[in-house]
RNA sequence: GGUACCUUGACCGAGUGGCUAGGUAGCGGUCUGCAAAACCGUCAACGGCAGUUCGAAUCUGCCAGGUACCUCCA
C-alpha cells in the first residue's frame, strides 16, 4: 500500500486522506438500485464510480468487503400517509408476485452489469431478508426516544434528535428550512412534525408486502434498510457510504441520524456520492421520462440513438469524465467515445507486431513516469480521465512504434503492456470487445484471411478491379482491411 | 424561497495562481496503385464586469445564464 489515496467527503466538502478504520481492511457500502424496472443510463454511473473504487483499493492490497444492496421494498410510491409500495404497485399492474417482479428486474439488472464489466459485490442483500434488523433497529431509536408510534407506525423525532445532534450535516441543511420547505400534508397527519420520517409503516389491509411487527402488520421505513444491513455486514463503524449525489437528502441524512439515534454515533466516515446524467442538460431519470435503459443502447433500439452501443463504450464513456461532475449525454459525445476507446483497444494491440530493440528511444524512464502519473491520478480522487489521458499517450508511442517511427526496449516494451493491463483493464475494468471467439468464428476467420491471399495475389498482378472488390465486399459485410508494409489485416466491425 | 453546485475551444471533457490534459471532428502533410488505418504537424477555450497579485481561465466580489436537492429517484 505504497500510495495515498486522497477522496473526496461530501460530509466535510474537501478531500481527505483514506485512513481505513482498521488497516488493511475496507468496509463500503453502495446504495443499490430499486428493482422495479430496466436499469437505465443513469444506474450505470453509480455501479461503475464505486466498482473502480472497488477496483483500485483491492489492487494496493485492501481487502475490501463491497456491500450494494436490491431495494425490493420500502421505497413509497407516494404521500407517507398513504404510501404504496412500488413494488407492490407494480405488481398489481401487471398481476404478478411483487418477489416475481424483485426477481425479474434484478436478474436484468445483473445481466446489465455483467455486460459491462462490473465487478458483484462482496454482498448484495436484499430488504426483503432484513427485516428482522430492521425492526431491531427502529426499535433501538425508540427505546432511545427518537421515535415514536402512532397509528401502528414509527416515526423519527427529528425535531427531538435536532435538539441533540444536529440534523442537516451532510446536506447542509437548517431544521427550520427544511420545515419551510416541506411540503404540507394533507389532511390529518400521524406525524408530530411534517418533517418527520417513517421508520415503520403501517399496512392497510390491502397491502400485499407486509411483515409482523411489535407495532402491528407492517413493513420498513424508506431508509432503514441501509442502516441495517450496513450494519450488519460492516459494522457498526466502516469506511466508505456511496451512492448518487440525489440520496445525499433526505435518504443519507436520515441514514445518519438513524445511526446516531441507535448506537450514539455516525456509522460512516467517508461519504461519496457520483454525480447525475444528463440529457440536454436535464438529470436524466424517472421522474422525467427521459431516462435511456442500458438495453436501449446496447441494442440501439430508441429514438436518439443513431446505433448501437457496445457496453464497454457505455462504461469509457462514463470514465471519462470525473465521478463528481455531471456528464451530458448526446449521441455525439458517445461516437466520439466509441471511437477513441477503439483508438486505444488497437494501439494495445499493436504491442503484437512491435519488435523491441536494446538500445530504443522509449526506455524504462518513460513506462516508470507513466505508471506513476496513473497512479497519481488514481490517488486523487479516483480520476479516471486523467487516467485514460496517459493511456492514450502509451497509445501513442506504441502506434509510433508499430510504425518504425521510433523504437522501444525489449524492458519497456513488455512494462508498457503491465501498466496499460494493470490501468485499462485491472483498475478501470475496460475489456477488448473481441468477445469469445469460439471454433466457429475462428474458421470464419480463417476464411477472411484466405479471401486476403488472393487478394494479396490480385494486387502483385496489379488487378486492382479484383483487389478493390474483395476489399469492398468484405467491408460491406462489416471486415475492415487495412493494408500495411507487412500484408493486410482486418476486424470485425460491430 | 432555502441549500449545494456548474458555466472551458466545433463537440465531449480534465486540470491549474506562471509549465501544450486527453478524446472526437476539421485542416495540412507522410505512407499507399487507390482507399482505410496509422503517424507527424496544425487550428482553437477558459460566461461578463471589477478587484487582489509581478502574473488569474485558476483567488475575491458583483452580474448573467444553467443544474441538482428540498417528493420516489443512481
Amino acid at each position: 500500500m505504497a500510495q495515498t489515496v486522497q477522496l473526496y467527503n461530501t460530509l466535510s466538502r474537501k478531500k481527505e486522506v483514506f485512513t481505513p478504520i482498521n488497516p488493511n481492511h475496507v468496509g463500503m457500502y453502495v446504495c443499490g438500485p430499486t428493482v422495479y424496472g430496466d436499469a437505465h443510463l443513469g444506474h450505470a454511473r453509480p455501479a461503475i464510480t464505486f466498482d473502480i473504487v472497488f477496483r483500485y483499493l483491492q489492487h494496493l492490497g485492501y481487502k475490501v468487503r463491497y456491500v450494494r444492496n436490491i431495494t425490493d421494498v420500502g421505497h413509497l410510491e407516494h404521500d407517507a400517509d398513504e404510501g404504496e409500495d412500488k413494488i407492490a404497485k407494480k405488481a398489481r399492474l401487471e398481476q404478478l408476485e411483487p418477489m416475481e417482479i424483485a426477481q425479474f428486474y434484478t436478474n436484468r439488472f445483473h445481466k446489465a452489469m455483467e455486460a459491462l464489466n462490473v465487478l458483484p459485490p462482496s454482498i448484495e442483500p436484499h430488504a426483503t431478508g432484513h427485516i428482522m434488523e430492521q425492526i431491531e433497529l427502529v426499535k433501538e431509536i425508540e427505546k432511545n426516544g427518537f421515535a415514536y408510534e402512532s397509528k401502528g407506525s414509527v416515526y423519527f423525532d427529528v425535531e427531538k434528535y435536532n435538539k441533540a445532534h444536529r440534523y442537516g450535516i451532510l446536506s447542509g441543511r437548517n431544521l427550520e428550512d427544511v420545515i419551510n420547505a416541506s411540503r404540507a400534508l394533507d389532511g390529518v397527519s400521524e406525524k408530530h412534525n411534517q418533517v418527520d420520517f417513517a421508520l415503520w409503516k403501517n399496512a392497510q389491509p390491502e397491502h400485499i408486502m407486509r411483515w409482523n411487527s411489535p407495532w402491528g402488520a407492517g413493513f420498513p421505513g424508506w431508509h432503514c434498510e441501509c442502516t441495517a444491513m450496513g450494519r450488519k455486514y460492516l459494522g457498526d463503524h466502516f469506511d466508505i457510504h456511496g451512492g448518487g449525489m440525489d440520496l445525499v437528502f433526505p435518504h443519507h441524512e436520515c441514514e445518519i441520524a438513524q445511526s446516531v439515534a441507535s448506537q450514539g454515533d455516525q456509522m460512516v466516515t467517508y461519504w461519496m456520492h457520483n454525480n447525475m446524467i444528463t440529457i440536454n442538460g436535464q438529470k436524466m431519470g424517472k421522474s422525467l421520462g427521459n431516462f435511456i435503459t442500458l438495453d436501449q443502447f446496447f441494442t440501439g433500439n430508441h429514438k436518439s440513438l443513431t446505433e448501437a452501443y457496445s457496453p464497454m463504450t457505455i462504461r469509457f464513456f462514463i470514465l471519462q469524465a470525473h465521478y463528481r461532475s455531471t456528464v451530458d449525454f448526446s449521441n455525439e459525445a458517445l461516437q466520439a467515445s466509441h471511437k477513441g476507446l477503439d483508438r486505444l483497444m488497437e494501439g494495445m494491440a499493436q504491442i503484437e507486431r512491435i519488435t523491441p530493440i536494446a538500445n530504443g528511444d522509449i526506455t524504462m524512464d518513460y513506462v516508470d513516469k507513466l505508471r506513476q502519473n496513473c497512479y497519481e491520478a488514481m490517488n486523487d480522487d479516483f480520476n479516471s480521465p486523467i487516467v485514460i489521458s496517459h493511456l492514450f499517450d502509451a497509445c501513442r508511442i506504441l502506434n509510433q512504434a508499430a510504425d518504425k517511427k521510433t523504437t522501444i526496449t525489449p524492458d519497456a516494451l513488455e512494462a508498457i503492456q503491465q501498466v496499460f493491463h494493470l490501468f485499462a483493464f485491472d483498475i478501470l475494468g475496460l475489456r477488448p470487445e473481441t468477445g469469445g471467439s469460439t471454433g466457429r468464428e475462428e474458421a470464419f476467420g480463417k476464411v477472411v484471411d484466405m479471401l486476403l491471399t488472393q487478394r494479396q495475389k490480385a494486387k502483385e498482378n496489379k488487378d486492382w478491379a479484383t483487389s478493390d472488390l474483395i476489399r469492398d465486399e468484405l467491408a460491406r459485410l462489416g471486415f475492415e482491411v487495412k493494408d500495411t508494409k507487412d500484408g493486410s489485416t482486418w476486424k470485425l466491425n460491430k
